[in-house]
DNA sequence: TTGAAAGCGCTAACAC
DNA sequence: GTGTTAGCGCTTTCAA
């Protein structure tokens, strides 16, 4: 690995003049030097040594995205506008996975140990735990999702347009008897969610349903034991596809028994074929913005919280039909 | 942040004393003080700067996961196992999403920023280019699946075992004309497993998959165009939950008109309710071994290849029935 | 125009 | 037993 004490060698400049040149610094050197330096860089495939540059800043140059599982399949549009944001802005992204023993080791852990400059929370609002750990180390944090605590730095969707979209969406088709499905464990955005939902098409009936083990299959049941809704709104594409699916394994036809649809998009609205229609939200501006504002936050140390407010939008794939008048 | 020197200056010994001490270095010193440091060192909530020690010891104590994508269903399980080991050895394990537009930037960046001591590639073995690249920065990694190159460090699970246990399976439940999907693309790997599984039980039929897109409808209509194989075996769990899945909804029952058998396992398994069988491979187990046999890289600089040699395992969840004899 | 020097927080060889 | 010192690679005043 070349150094920057390698080009001033063999440029025969100081050191530092070389920092300086290459960092395009308002300094006046000899045009011939400059390319020289510039030269010598290149040939010897000089790229900066952030660890020790970091040390000198006092920042790392990084920033980290928790996450409680990378099995959530939500995260990839995210994760991917977090990226794109990041590479833009020159840092790096680190996604972490919590540990499930204890969730906030690691990321203490590597906020501590001076790795990242600032953090980005792609699911939960950080803990109020977490929240006074991370102040009393200085260390700013975007949130993607509001928690209780609305003064915590949160860029969020507009999950009031998300939802009542939806509810639009199926009173228009002709729905009044639907049931609503919302993701547990319930967070304070979530119950929030419903009652958008709720204020527009109010559900008859309100079930619950986890990412996986028997929740769908519970849903199923209730379903049937139900004077059967119209429709099945769903707080997440994930449990829309499987009930899609698990409602016609069990004979039940979707759309034209029952329609269903999603919240968020993802290649897993694909699944059931030819997929289930959803609400899309705007996930992937929504982990750039975060980055954005994240870099913002460490740069002038303050940041107004922000919804994202491209539109939703409803992506038909099939699973929602118009009732018809008896 | 509290540094070494703040705790110095508490204690009133020099920072190389405090330094030694903290670490447990074979130093003598009074027990009075050896003491008191540590009460400081707690007090102040002291954590050593990993920046600045890895600066002075020229590693980072950070090992990257490169993934090509994070919406892989299989790497939950890798990476779980992954983060355990690398916890366990003391390392902070980051995954780094692989940009689409660039595959190798953010690798080579961060390896030539100093920001990590290792790397341990989830899913492709690294290009021949990514490898030189690595190989030239002398920067050890570990790649969990085999790519042509067989030389470069490798920690493999036993595919050979596993996809003879799949044909074997449904050989024992009676199937002989069966069809093998492959996953696209496919790889040096693939090819060597669907020759294991060949060598057991000849497919009759031989297609091709990828994830996502048009996959499993292709799929699902070959086999209606054919001459209707008993069994469809994949090399992807997640093919394998789309298939029985999409075949239930054209009406084609599973295992009663086919039987479908996945490979490797993860919570996807469960998504056809109530599962999909698979053959379930030492996933977690692969990626721990990965980390501790980087580890063993970084520290000794010699690594002998090595394959997970636990046993494949059939997860029976019910989509392979025995061939009735007519 | 360029260089010297200090220092970010830490470790380790060596001195007392 | 404990302190001194040098230095990892870099940036940034300040001096020449």
């Amino acid at each position: 690995m070349a150094t920057l004490r390698d080009i001033a060698k063999a440029v025969g400049v100081d050191i530092s003049t070389v920092s300086k040149v290459l960092q395009g610094a308002p300094i006046r050197v000899s045009e011939s030097r400059r390319q020289e330096i510039f030269r010598v860089a290149e040939q010897l495939n000089y790229r900066p040594n952030m660890v020790a540059r970091g040390l000198r800043l006092g920042k790392s140059g990084a920033i980290a995205m928790p996450v409680p599982s990378t099995a959530n399949y939500l995260y990839p549009e995210i994760i991917g506008g977090a990226e794109d944001a990041a590479d833009r802005l020159g840092y790096v992204l680190f996604v972490l996975k919590q540990s499930a023993v204890d969730p906030l080791g690691r990321i203490l852990n590597i906020v501590a140990q001076g790795r990242v400059d600032g953090l980005i929370f792609a699911d939960d609002a950080p803990s109020a735990e977490l929240v006074s750990a991370l102040n009393g180390r200085r260390v700013p944090f975007i949130s993607l999702n509001k928690g209780s605590d609305l003064d915590s730095h949160c860029v969020a969707l507009d999950d009031q347009a998300g939802f009542a979209l939806q509810a639009e969406y199926l009173e228009r088709l002709g729905h009044r008897r639907v049931a609503f499905v919302k993701v547990i464990p319930t967070s304070f955005t979530s119950e929030l969610c419903m009652g958008t939902f709720a204020a527009r098409l109010e559900p008859e009936w309100v079930w619950e349903c986890d990412f996986f083990g028997e929740g769908v299959l519970s849903v199923i049941e209730r379903y049937g034991a139900s004077d059967a809704p119209t429709a099945i709104a769903t707080a997440s594409v994930v449990v829309a596809a499987r009930l899609v699916q698990g409602l016609r394994e069990k004979g039940i036809r979707v759309p034209e028994d029952v329609s269903v649809i999603g919240y968020h998009d993802s290649p897993i609205a694909q699944w059931p074929l030819p997929g289930v229609t959803t609400v899309k939200m705007a996930s992937r501006e929504q982990g750039m913005r975060g980055v954005e504002a994240l870099c913002e936050l460490i740069a002038k140390g303050t940041f107004a919280g922000e919804v994202v407010s491209t539109p939703p939008e409803i992506i038909d794939r099939g699973t929602c039909a118009a009732v018809l008048p008896c």
